[in-house]
RNA sequence: CGGAGCGUGGCGCAGCCCGGUAGCGCACCACAAUGGGGUUGUGGGGGUCGCAGGUUCAAAUCCUGUCGCUCCGACCA
């Protein structure tokens, strides 16, 4: 064990960012800012992906895809929604370069547009300026659409996954006749993402709603799921926003009711992105790197076979053919490593990757008719016959899933602290975790807080219980009970 | 925008002060042995030293200019 990875307890963010180049999971972009999503980096978000996209097929959406484009005037239409984006748009001013004896190309001057085009930081206003077009009556009502895209805003520091300038996510729009219904809509999301977060990242994540200064530009409502990360810092997992009528308005959306009366059409937009891939990493990695959650990890079973010479590997080879198919028959995403990195090589690489389980078979195992299992999250090791194993990995791996996330939560819950007093609030903001404590209400104490500690009101839980509680900076009655953390 | 620093094989660096035709570690390729926790040995491939100009018999090295990047501050989440 020669090539260590920083100490997790003291460069967490060293950590972080070796883990994702070793586990090779992403890579920096030539442009600043920008990230290669690197293969094995590339199948965890398509497992995300897909999980979540079954979720909202289930549920009535559809997908679309709206351009990247968007005239620059759109954006201001709604004013909170300028507000918040303005200062990170790309723009395309030119349309043309041309070739230039200096400095090999240039932007031609020639080709300056009319109106100026930004690239999407999310695509409220494409897609509310379409359904002007397509609705009318409450007969087309409700719309449920979502679209997996790109999206760029405009970031002077990166890290990767968690803070990229280009960036995937999936974006949800959709539009409802009534008021009760858009936030039945947003509540069912924010119910999906829990779900998400919960029983396939294995991430524990708590539910609220946003404050005025931290929800979204433009919407009535945010409301969040938030989780905290292995330095104690939290992270905002997803949100799904009430817009009202806002975006209605901005872009003239009326519809005719039941009644033939004229009304605004009621909307939300809801999305997560690739930073749930960091959020897996830095909820689950250890000092070895990467710990993945059976169901969302690209491979589950790594297959490590042992052997000294070309007739052993045959053996090896034949004894491990059955079993693989085996596995593969029950559903398990199996994987045999042939490359010829000594085995102790494999272990490493293959626990940098966070593989859940691995099995290994030589000539030993071959004999006697057994395999070694080891797990990742644990380290335990086993021999088992081999047809016990077969029937066992399953079982393994749900318990792998349920053991990630107990240790999850576990550690949240060991790092979260009621606290009453502002000195003591600073103490623990200091060490890190979370405050859950009274607020009362206003966004001056929300702002003095931050200036004086950096922590952020990251949200107004559901389960919050303010009454009998003080503000824990004005000492004034809690309006909510609330959770404090420094965040991402 | 202010301050500091750095550009030399894929990556990390030495060489520069004091000019003499480019080196180390890792990675890569080949062969052999090894193989149950990052295995050795031997051999090999790859760089017009960011770019442009100047000084010189001779420039990675000295001079001038230029481009790019990083860090700190500023700004921002």
């Amino acid at each position: 064990m020669s090539k260590r990875l920083p100490d997790r307890n003291t460069e967490f963010s060293r950590w972080y960012t070796q883990v994702v180049n070793q586990a090779c999971l992403a890579d920096y972009g030539p442009v600043k800012g920008t990230m290669v999503i690197r293969p094995y980096g590339f199948q965890l978000w398509d497992n995300i992906k897909e999980t979540f996209d079954k979720m909202i097929k289930n549920t009535g959406h559809v997908n679309a895809y709206f351009p990247l484009f968007i005239p620059k005037s759109f954006l201001a239409r709604e004013a909170e929604h300028v507000e918040g984006f303005a200062k990170e748009c790309a723009v395309v001013t030119h349309t043309r370069l041309k070739a230039d004896e200096d400095h090999g190309v240039v932007v031609d001057p020639e080709s300056k547009l009319e109106e100026e085009i930004i690239v999407r930081p999310t695509s409220e206003t494409v897609i509310w300026s379409m359904y002007k077009k397509w609705i009318q009556s409450y007969r087309d009502l409700p719309i449920l659409i979502n679209q997996w895209a790109n999206v760029v805003r405009w970031e002077m520091r990166t890290r990767l996954f968690l803070r990229t300038s280009e960036f995937l996510w999936q974006e949800g729009h959709t539009a409802h006749a009534t008021a009760a219904e858009a936030q039945q809509e947003t509540m069912d999301i924010l119910e999906l993402y829990r779900q998400l977060a919960d029983d396939y990242l294995a991430i524990p994540v708590i539910t609220g709603l946003k404050t005025e200064s931290e929800k979204f530009a433009g919407a009535d409502k945010t409301y969040c799921i938030e989780a905290m990360m292995g330095d104690k810092r939290a992270l905002q997992a997803g949100t799904s926003h009430n817009l009202g009528q806002n975006f209605a308005k901005a872009f003239d959306v009326t519809f005719q009711t039941k009644d033939n009366q004229e009304e605004w059409v009621w909307a939300t937009s809801w999305g997560i992105s690739t930073r749930l891939v960091g959020a897996v990493i830095l909820t689950h990695g250890d000092e070895k790197g990467l710990r993945l959650p059976p169901k969302i990890a690209p491979v589950q079973v790594i297959v490590i076979p042992i052997s000294k010479d070309d007739q052993q590997t045959a053996e090896v080879k034949a004894y491990l053919n059955p079993i693989i198919a085996a596995l593969e028959r029950s559903g398990v995403r199996v994987q045999v490593d042939w490359t010829d990195n000594s085995p102790g090589f494999k272990f490493n690489e293959w626990e940098m990757k966070g593989v859940p389980l691995r099995m290994e078979a030589g000539p030993r195992d071959v004999q006697q008719g057994n395999v070694v299992l080891a797990r990742r999250d644990t380290g335990e090791k086993q021999v088992l016959a081999k047809n016990e194993a077969v029937e066992k990995i399953p079982y393994l791996l749900e318990n792998i899933q349920q053991g990630l996330f107990d240790q999850a939560l576990k550690f949240r819950e060991e790092n979260t602290h009621n606290i009453e007093s502002y000195d003591e609030f600073k103490k623990v903001i200091k060490k890190g975790g979370f405050v859950r404590c009274g607020w009362d209400g206003t966004e001056k104490t929300e702002t003095r807080v931050k200036e004086e500690t950096k922590a952020t009101i990251r949200c107004i839980p559901f389960d919050e219980n303010p009454s009998g509680l003080t503000c824990v900076f004005s000492g004034q009655p809690a309006k909510h009970e609330v959770i404090y953390a420094k965040a991402y």
